[in-house]
DNA sequence: TTTTATTTACGAATGATTTCGTAGCAAATA
DNA sequence: TATTTGCTACGAAATCATTCGTAAATAAAA
């Protein structure tokens, strides 16, 4: 887990790294029943998926007797990280200011969220004026 | 412009929006020469890109002549919505929240931003305590 | 007028991602 | 033991996005 991602997860990628990260280390059967939750999807996709993942390092595995325990080797927050600032490059020119108001005037967020989201202003005000 | 998109632009659509968003109408050249400031990109593939678009109704265009005059169908602040809307459930699992956060902590903004984020702020909790 | 340049249209190659069928094994079950 | 079930490996088809070459038309330049 200690690699700072450079290679971007494609999307069926992410929806498993998901899973990955929720429930730590899964087997692919494991994994497909939470994929077939949110879509239709053959078992050997899934398979074929995570052992194309396994070949790019964005999983390791470990075998368990007859089966395989995947894991992510890349981290949460780091891959957050890294998509974000793709995404904020093509969507809002770079400016995560737009971003940030865009999510706040239009996606949900409760009054308890505002409050953490002023500590964390005030701090970053804190530093900013050193 | 009236639509709500429903239909995500690729990365390469997303790239041409950007440029027509900013010029509003231009030709197949110009929005070339744009995107050339940032990356080779053949003039056919430019032209066979905004046809592609054109098709979905993503551009409209007008003849000017005996060039098309390309401009936007859909709005930047809607498309920035629905494509923010995808990449907070995608890459947050729907937490617009953890996304500000993470935008707020790691990217750049600056004294000035920090302070228009907190006046929309005050705005969100005035109408979330009514 | 003839040549050159610029434009649109379009088909097709390339490349990346996703999906799935089949085969080969091993374990569980009848 | 024989059969069925469940697993991995792998190739290949299907889909989607991107790139570009070529042709045809028209305007501009020589």
């Amino acid at each position: 887990m200690g690699n700072i991602p450079s290679i971007k997860p494609t999307e069926s990628e992410l929806e498993i790294l998901q899973i990955l990260w929720q429930l730590g280390k899964a087997t692919v059967r494991q994994v497909n029943n939470e994929l077939s939750k949110m879509k239709e999807v053959g078992y050997t996709t899934t398979l074929k998926l995570l052992q194309i993942m396994h070949e790019k390092h964005i999983v390791s595995r470990t075998e368990e007797g007859r089966y395989h325990l995947y894991q992510a080797e890349i981290g949460e927050e780091q891959t957050q990280q890294l998509l974000l600032g793709k995404f904020v490059d093509a969507t809002f020119r770079g400016s995560a200011m737009k971003l940030v108001m865009q999510a706040l005037g239009n996606q949900e967020v409760s009054l308890d969220e505002l409050d953490e989201i002023k500590k964390l202003i005030a701090e970053k005000e804190k530093n900013l004026n050193l």
